[in-house]
DNA sequence: TTGAAAGCGCTAACAG
DNA sequence: CTGTTAGCGCTTTCAA
């Protein structure tokens, strides 16, 4: 591999003028420039970025963390938002899975150090709070998808799971719905809360009742380890005659939008005529995929990463962020199902 | 940050005795070793692999390409596969997205080569045939979900597509069935010409009729920009009465399989009773969501992921490998559709 | 505008 | 078993 030494001695020229010329350093008769590039060419020269960091100590290397990536698919276009805003920028990424135990996140934070890494996205794969000191580790740190429990000056982009509930609920409602029903997800989850919160407030914000037999969870179990159940729990509900079941039926997830119609089919009812269903996530493979496709609130992933990206950014600029915590708009998706 | 001659000072002993310590090399005294570890804590030293690089010339990084990675979820295994291994043989891996364009594509390489990566895993999401020569890059290279066009020397690991559609028709002709139907991805695509082939080779191999009306594109449009249509032709393919139509459908994918599942319902009749319905992927977001739960072949990315790894930790180690090209099997999952 | 010398933190090579 | 010397490829510092 060709050094900076062996470029100067081809251009005729000391290494510290081909430094000047690979960094683009100002200073330099163009003359002079366009001979260390022509040698740089030709040799096919390519800077060694840990001698460089040797001397400067910035790596130009980002950190991001995850953790059980695997479980929920559209993770992938938070690291995508991340890499778009990274590359752009003239960094590299350096990725590492914990796979959500302590000691395995230990050993990434060890190698972030051992590489010098320049800051950390720490990104969560469902929205939750976490345990999370920024002094423990000393790196400027963005926390996506997640923040910091009991603390709001720890930097986080997160979706906003009650706004974008509030919104399907209003447009059920506009709709001309007011027997509406709700089929949460596991309350454990701070999503769940959140979206399921923000449905009631909207009702009662119209004078609408939320009958306590339309509102139950789709899954069952310990958090985690949770199975669906929202193709029982929703023929149960529909099983109604007519004048005492809901028209509308508000979705934790995707997946429960998907078991709702195939409840409502088994029940010879009609998505959206007999009853309207709205989804959450907007998980593409299921949203579009499902007959009616679903209308669902979009959860921004591929923003979220950007954002924090952005952030992260700004602080390793020294630039200060106005909001420490964002959220994120989560736009209703309108399809077929309602 | 502290230095290893902070750690030497501390410890008394040169910094060569430290890096000794900090490498695990041999002919260290044990009262000298516990020494050095103790200044280590006690300064919260953390080696600068970079400057270890600058000398070793090894970078300890691994880089990983992909493409297109948002389109399927799955794909998320494939990575996770290729972190489990590596995090255990203590390399770091440099993931970069190519977004699909060349001319990211060389950026990326660019990229690897100023960090000097040891070696790259370039993953694509879906199995496919790529333009590749590994002169180009000078960097050892193991191809993940894809394959070298028209070379047979480029290590390579890839699902079994092939083998896991014929496990799927044998499985279907075992529980009685004759009259087949198979609905195909997008012919562009390799995976969908390797399924159906063995569809077909295995319906012959049994004398068995494959219906040319019963066979047809759930897709349509072109490769990367196509469309779902996979609800309206099974609607045509079991609309015809009880004795003209198939019993069993086998699906490109479990999308195909979901909306053939919804198709069903719509004409009044039963999975599997009336028509059984076979996924392939085992994206489980759908197959074990959908009611019932799909019988499908697995894609084994995770296994694909680790065994690249393995691959390419292996060239870097001088081993030769027996395969060059290795394809893994996609086991059947039985569920309640088929 | 350019170059010489020094040194970043670490390890290779060799000596003791 | 341990230390010394040199040097990896680059940038900083300072002088020309």
């Amino acid at each position: 591999m060709q050094t900076i030494k062996d470029v100067a001695a081809r251009a005729g020229v000391s290494d510290r003028t081909v430094s000047r010329v690979v960094n683009g350093e100002p200073n330099i008769s163009k003359k002079t420039r366009v001979r260390v590039e022509e040698a740089i060419a030709e040799l096919n020269y390519i800077p060694n970025l840990a001698a460089r960091m040797v001397r400067t100590n910035r790596s130009g290397v980002l950190g991001v963390i995850t953790d059980v990536v695997s479980t929920t698919p559209n993770s992938v276009d938070l690291i995508r938002g991340i890499q778009d805003r990274i590359s752009t920028s003239g960094q590299s990424i350096l990725i590492a899975n914990t796979s959500g135990t302590l000691e395995e996140e230990n050993k990434v934070w060890r190698t972030f150090r051992e590489h010098r890494i320049d800051g950390v996205l720490y990104a969560t794969m469902y929205h939750r709070g976490i345990d999370f000191d920024p002094e423990a580790h000393a790196i400027p740190t963005v926390l996506v998808n997640c923040f910091a429990e009991g603390r709001d000056d720890v930097p986080a982009v997160l979706p906003d799971d009650y706004g974008g509930e509030e919104g399907a609920t209003a447009y059920l409602i506009a709709a001309g719905h007011s027997r509406i029903g709700y089929i949460t997800l596991n309350p454990a989850i701070i999503a769940a809360r959140l979206r399921r919160q923000a449905f009631e407030d909207v009702m009662r914000r119209h004078d609408l009742a939320v009958h306590a037999t339309w509102v139950t969870s789709g899954y069952e179990g310990p958090e985690g380890g949770e199975s669906i159940c929202a193709y029982e729990v929703v023929r149960e509900i529909l099983s109604a005659p007519l004048g005492e079941r809901p028209t509308a039926l508000l979705s934790g997830d995707d997946e429960i939008a998907m078991q709702s119609i195939f409840a409502a089919m088994s029940l010879g009812l009609k998505v959206p005529d007999d009853i309207a269903i709205v989804g959450f996530d907007d998980f593409q493979m299921i949203s579009t995929r499902t007959v009616p496709r679903l209308t669902t609130v979009a959860l921004p992933y591929y923003e979220i990463g950007l954002r924090a990206a952005d952030k992260l950014l700004a602080m390793l600029a020294g630039e200060a962020d106005d909001e420490v915590v964002e959220r994120l708009p989560c736009p209703l998706v309108r399809r077929e199902s309602a």
